[in-house]
DNA sequence: CGATCTAGGATTTTT
DNA sequence: TCCTAGATCG
């Protein structure tokens, strides 16, 4: 990089340790050597050891390299900085919650503890299952918000709401919002009104005012898709302008049930995951914080004379106050570039480092208002750039510049002056210019990134650095300087590639064009590894051997190449290979997962990265469910849906291009880039991740899409016209798209290619490059052999099953039996109570009902499994799962009991329950064919249990058939 | 004829 | 959520 000495700026930076400061460290600019310098240097000051001083990075990553880095430029070694806090923000609030925050629930209203074994759960699909279970059981346990439940097309994106919260240092406690933190979700009228107005401006078309901006976006507002009472069109659509009433009246609208519904369902998780001992990532920061802020003795303990931050740009608003609580004086220094914030959707906020100062002091207010929590002054601020560029040549960086001023759309103006009085101009320390910035196109894009690459291999047109020697100094002059550079140059070869994408699925698609053609290119990054040939085919042998599925056969007939319609044959006659019959037979006898998938590769002769991946995916996988097979195929079929991906150690490819997404790219640099894919609806990419009925978002607060309501005379979800209203009136954002595109652009050291296919989008018109269309034609580089693909798998198609709770075919007024006996709370309370005694954990009962539960369960024999999720698949068309929780399950050898608590001080309900264990009744059967299964309500006013006998399955589809079309498909009137 | 408006098609990133 | 093609207005 540098050499061996700093440069003007990063020696100012080294070594001035006091005070705050906001280092603007651009793409290329020695920000790693600068902060590990100064880390080191102010080791050196006496009395700070390196406990003094808090280093917070972003990856686990990050906080290696700069801990092996200060190791070699400091007197300390290796494993004395073990223990220093050289850590992500993450790491570092789990140790201190672990260590000093036993209490910390209280603070917030929960009875229970943070026990030192708190596990910190960051597999999203593992999280997914605690987070279904447990807002199946909410909405279990509260009938009040029913109607809610009704509107929500997905509960499960409750989950990441929540996440969003906790980044904005939004938290909740028993009674309302901790520290008030919840403001935000009320929306800001005023800034809201502001954003209003300058969107409600008519246009200026070349015949006078043209329609406005919010106008255009509601322009097809159609009262019939809201309720009844919703504006009409005349109402709201004015010309050239919206009317302001109903925007007003939609801001204003009635959101207490909406707030109270997303509190509960807040807090409750936070209850729920705490008596599982666990917790998530963003709510275990947000404990962090609670455990700052309520104790002055842990704060006074853990505080840092110096404090540093890396990558500040990808830092959300909770992490801003932890830093202020963190540091004990105000030596503070962050670290990062505004333009390479692209993690908007992990809820970072790039105005983090944009309006520091501003922020800063607002958050030290806020955390200051009742006590005095930041001692030091916030208000003198020294913002140092870091301008020399050690990475590209002088041409890749202007262009990198105009990146950020291009338009994403066809329509969009940028002030481009303003935009650019934002830049830290950077300047290119290179002495040798050569580089090659072309855009490129050709309707069959693949071919020609492959036909580039060719093309450029090997290429001297093309020279990249290819030696260390001779090595520029700074006691040379410009052109000796420039003489030795060119000396280090040379042709490239395909490692000094690399092809960036923006998503996944195309550069899958030219990693299979390029193995066809020999090209060696290596993926870097996270796989679908079960969206793999090995993932299916296991997949295949877990559903023969749990139900003899045809899809199953299907997949591993077609697997050894019989043709189509042999294998449809054989499915017919069901008479499968004899080898096949006895593999199953064998397979059958794996008692566990690990086995199993062993099994199945060391048959198939797989052993590669995909494999082993597969292997530990699914030995480390928890058992909170019944059998371990059906539990494998749901986990499977899970994480195929979600397209979730796992990071592989694949071999280390030898002279290969790689291949990426520009996000994992971040912090990399390659000689030659090209930047794939710059086409229309791909990148940028329009539109945001929307899926979920409630939505935060600034400045409108919390809102919810869609209602459910009866007024139009039947049940029926409804459009909500409040949300669409509001979110027409705002403006579409496309900035962080072009970081993006400037973080593709800045990991280029000398040339650099854009490519497009038939249709590129207007990043790639739109820069001021005269794109160019070669004639694309690939040279085979190696023969590509047929038989390392073996065989290719068309699934058959399959309806998605849909997913419905065992509440959904029950009628309401059960619910309201409840409500009419003891409330919700009871029944919640007395449910916690049987799940913890049925654990073993001894709870002491607090009422007769609880007294009845320790009674009923001391006469049971056999293990108990308390809350067990449970899934039916019911054969309807379309295909229904049916979901419920088992309040208790009991295995005893030859036998097995369910039971539910019911509070119900009468016995009205008993017809509708019996729809519920009826479910489980044949869930159980299924698992347990050889055992008698008895399903019982446990009326625990009355201390009775009550055998229920089950429905039969055909009976439960004829019960749910009517519901699937009403509940989750609502036709539109 | 030009300007403006309206209806349908297509679709991610990951500590 | 943007964009294009066709409809409609003046």
């Amino acid at each position: 990089m540098t050499g061996i000495s700093p440069n003007q700026e990063q020696e100012t930076l080294i070594e001035h340790i006091d005070g705050i400061y906001l280092v603007d460290a651009g793409a290329g600019t020695g920000k790693t050597f600068t902060i590990t310098h100064r880390y080191a240097n102010i080791l050196e000051k006496p009395d700070i050891e390196p406990e003094d001083i808090l280093l917070a990075t972003f990856t686990r990553n990050a906080a290696a390299e700069m801990a092996d880095r200060i190791a070699r430029q400091s007197p300390y070694d290796p494993v004395q900085l073990q223990d220093a806090p050289i850590s992500t923000f993450h790491g570092y609030c789990y140790q201190l919650l672990r260590r000093y925050g036993h209490e910390i629930p209280a603070e917030i209203g929960i009875d229970d503890q943070i026990p030192q074994s708190l596990e910190l759960i960051e597999d999203g699909i593992r999280e997914g299952e605690l987070f279904n279970t447990f807002i199946t059981r909410f909405e279990d346990r509260h009938p009040e918000y029913e109607h809610l439940f009704a509107a929500l097309n997905d509960p499960s994106s409750l989950r990441s709401l929540i996440a969003e919260l906790a980044a904005k240092g939004v938290i909740p406690e028993r009674d309302g919002w901790y520290r008030d933190t919840g403001t935000p979700l009320f929306g800001d009228r005023e800034a809201f009104m502001d954003l209003f107005e300058r969107e409600n401006r008519p246009n200026e078309g070349a015949n006078g005012p043209t329609q406005s901006d919010a106008r255009s976006s509601v322009s097809g507002w159609d009262a019939t898709e809201y309720v009844p009472d919703a504006p009409t069109a005349d109402e709201v659509v004015g010309y050239p302008q919206l009317h302001t009433e109903p925007v007003e009246q939609a801001f204003d609208e009635d959101r207490e049930d909406l707030l109270a519904f997303v509190h509960d369902v807040y807090f409750e998780y936070l209850e729920y995951a705490l008596a599982r001992n666990y917790l998530t990532q963003g709510l275990m920061l947000a404990m962090a914080f609670v455990m700052l802020c309520e104790d002055a003795a842990v704060r006074e303990q853990v505080r840092h004379q110096y404090v540093m931050v890396d990558e500040f740009q990808d830092t959300n608003e909770l992490q801003f106050k932890l830093t202020l609580l963190l540091a004990g004086e105000n030596n503070i220094c962050v670290v990062g570039d505004w333009k390479q914030s692209i993690y908007g959707f992990q809820y970072t906020t790039v105005e983090n480092i944009q309006n520091f100062e501003e922020r800063i002091s607002r958050y030290k207010a806020e955390l200051n208002r009742d006590e005095t929590r930041v001692k030091y002054a916030v208000d003198e601020i020294e913002t140092i750039p870091l301008k020399k560029n050690y990475r590209s040549t002088e041409s890749i960086l202007s262009l990198a510049t105009e990146t950020l001023t291009t338009p994403a759309t066809n329509g969009e103006s940028l002030d481009a002056e303003e935009i650019e009085n934002e830049i830290t101009p950077l300047e290119a320390t290179s002495r040798v210019d050569n580089s090659h910035i072309q855009a490129v196109t050709h309707e069959d894009e693949l071919e020609l990134l492959l036909d580039r690459i060719q093309h450029v291999v090997g290429n001297e047109d093309y020279s990249v650095e290819v030696r260390d020697e001779p090595a520029s100094t700074a006691e040379m002059s410009v052109e000796e300087q420039a003489a030795a550079e060119r000396e280090r140059l040379g042709a490239p070869s395909y490692s000094d590639i690399a092809v960036f994408t923006r998503t996944r699925s195309f550069a899958r698609d030219l990693l299979e064009k390029a193995t066809e053609y020999g090209i060696p290119i290596a993926y870097e990054g996270g796989v679908e590894l079960f969206d793999t040939d090995q993932a299916k085919l296991l997949l295949a042998w877990l559903r023969i051997c749990e139900s003899n599925d045809q899809r199953g056969w299907a997949t591993v007939l077609e697997e050894t190449g019989c043709t189509l319609s042999y294998a449809r044959e054989i499915l017919e006659a069901e008479q499968y290979p004899d080898a096949m019959v006895t593999f199953r037979d064998s397979l059958r006898e794996c008692e566990t997962i690990g086995g199993f998938v062993r099994m199945v590769f060391d048959e198939y002769g797989y052993d590669g990265a995909y494999a082993n991946g597969l292997l530990g995916e699914l030995t480390s996988m928890h058992e909170t469910t019944l059998a371990t097979r059906s539990e494998a195929i749901i986990y499977i079929e899970e994480h195929l849906e979600a397209g979730s991906t796992v990071e592989i150690d694949s071999s280390p490819g030898e002279d290969s291009v790689t291949l990426q997404t520009i996000h994992s790219a971040k912090g990399l640099e390659y000689p030659i880039v090209f930047c794939a894919n710059v086409n229309r609806r791909a990148f940028p990419h329009y539109g945001r991740p929307s899926s979920g009925t409630i939505q935060y978002r600034e400045p409108i607060g919390l809102r919810q899409r869609s209602v459910y309501s009866e007024a139009s005379g039947r049940p029926y979800v409804h459009s909500h016209w409040p949300y669409d209203l509001l979110t027409g009136c705002q403006p579409s954002e496309y900035d962080e798209e072009r970081r993006l595109f400037y973080v593709a652009v800045t990991r280029a050291k000398r040339h650099l290619f854009l490519t497009a296919g038939d249709s590129p989008s207007p990043f790639f018109t739109e820069l001021p490059l005269e794109p160019i269309e070669p004639e694309p034609s690939v040279d085979i580089e190696t023969e590509y052999r047929e038989d390392e693909v073996p065989f290719s798998i068309t699934p058959p198609e399959r309806t998605k099953p849909r997913r419905m709770s065992v509440h959904d075919i029950m009628d309401d007024s059960v619910y309201d039996e409840v409500t009419e006996g003891r409330g919700t709370e009871f029944g919640d309370e007395l449910h916690e109570f049987a799940e913890e005694y049925a654990r073993g954990n001894d709870p002491s009962p607090s009422d007769d009902d609880q007294e009845h539960v320790v009674t009923l369960l001391d006469t049971l024999d056999g293990t108990f499994n308390p809350e067990v999720t449970a899934i039916l698949p019911l054969d309807l068309d379309p295909q229904v799962t049916l979901v419920g929780i088992i309040d208790l399950l009991v295995i005893a050898p030859d036998r097995i009991q369910i039971i539910d608590y019911k509070t119900d001080l009468t016995r009205h309900a008993e017809a509708e329950y019996r729809k519920q264990l009826s479910v489980y009744y044949h869930i159980a059967a299924e698992q347990y064919p050889d055992c008698t299964i008895s399903t019982s309500i446990f009326y625990t006013a009355e201390n009775e249990c009550v055998e229920v006998s089950p429905l039969t399955l055909e009976e439960l589809r004829e019960i749910t058939m009517p519901v699937v079309g009403e509940n989750s498909h609502p036709e539109k009137i």
